[in-house]
DNA sequence: GCCACCGGTGGC
DNA sequence: GCCACCGGTGGC
């Protein structure tokens, strides 16, 4: 995928995970390099959509897609973990002008773009660097059409620095999160938090001195479209009364649709949200994880938030346990 | 023991 | 209500 064109993005675009389970994409295809991006696509199942909210309404999103050309999602193939989360299957970038969806070819391409959307404005032209043919004219690559999961994703984020990869991981539905943002290394250690980044740069100056800064990273998470894929705190709070009502209000029973681009997830992990369910409301959706237990839970032990001057301690005492040093003893000559 | 996923808390 | 942080937990 040669690069020609570097066009104008969008301003404020929306970016957008999204479930793939729709025919759209190859419907729109135009090029065989696209054609290749379609199938990909539409090969990776549970794919989710993410679009920036302050540009729904004039229109600017980008769409996620999985590690291209991977058939299944990292979790499906190679993890080792048996469960299976929803995942970001495509990147897609609203048009500032016509306001269609065009999926975005790869997550580098993605970030780029999401880091320059405000000053650059995403345009059906833009996506002639992947798609020389691709205009305005040519109807959406996708949209919400109840099989995925959209989300709403923040403009502006910096790109990982060089050798780091910027991940999110999107929880099941109905948990406290929408999702988790880590970042991975170049030696392959993940960081969780602002705080950890800060202390690894503590511990490895090389990148400090390679330039790298806090400014590059964000631990800023999606938001979902579907209003109720996060529970919300007051309903925690509700479920502390009263545990059997709680739970009944909170887990929605709605006819399952299995879609059948859905992945097959170990057989005993009904309990997880593998599958999406077309059903006609206006934004996409994961099926909710069926309630396995309705009983109320055993109480769960509390746990002390660490003080202030705890956390202060810790980004003192950088932590020393990490993963010894693989490919990247490079740094050290940075 | 490791680690991906999750929940709970304080702060704003 | 949202966010940042990070300890807990269970499967491997």
């Amino acid at each position: 995928m040669q690069s020609q064109a570097q066009g104008m993005f969008p301003k404020d675009p929306a970016n957008t995970y999204l479930d793939e389970t729709s025919q759209e994409l190859k419907d729109h295809a135009s090029t065989d390099e696209h054609d290749e991006d379609v199938r990909s696509c539409q090969n990776a199942p549970n794919q989710i959509v993410v679009y920036d909210p302050e540009t729904s309404d004039t229109g600017q999103a980008l769409c996620v897609h999985p590690a291209e050309h991977e058939p299944l999602p990292k979790y499906a193939v190679s993890n080792q973990y048996t469960k299976i989360l929803p995942s970001i299957g495509a990147f897609t970038v609203q048009c500032a002008e016509c306001l269609k969806w065009r999926l975005i070819p790869t997550k580098e391409k993605y970030e780029e773009i999401r880091e320059y959307i405000k000053e650059e404005p995403f345009m059906c032209a833009t996506a002639r660097e992947w798609r020389p043919n691709i205009s305005c004219d040519d109807p959406t690559d996708i949209s919400q059409d109840g099989s995925r999961v959209w989300a709403i994703d923040k403009p502006s984020i910096a790109q990982p620095p060089t050798g780091w990869e910027r991940l999110v991981r999107l929880r099941s539905e109905g948990g406290t999160r929408f999702a988790d943002v880590y970042y991975i290394t170049p030696t392959g250690k993940t960081l969780r938090s602002t705080v950890e980044v800060e202390n690894y740069l503590l511990e490895h100056p090389e990148f400090i001195r390679a330039g790298v800064t806090l400014s590059q990273f964000s631990f800023q998470i999606p938001k979902p479209l579907q209003k109720d894929y996060v529970k919300r705190r007051s309903y925690k709070k509700a479920r502390q009364q009263d545990d059997a009502i709680a739970l009944e209000m909170l887990i929605p029973h709605e006819p399952a649709e299995v879609s059948p681009l859905s992945w097959a997830g170990p057989t005993q992990s009904t309990d997880l949200p593998i599958v999406t369910r077309p059903d006609g409301s206006s934004a996409p959706c994961f099926e909710a994880p069926p309630v396995s237990d309705p009983v109320v839970p055993p109480p769960k032990k509390k746990r002390a938030r660490p003080s202030k001057k705890y956390t202060k301690k810790l980004r003192d005492e950088p932590k020393v346990k990490e993963k010894p040093q693989q490919a990247w003893d490079g740094a050290n000559e940075l």
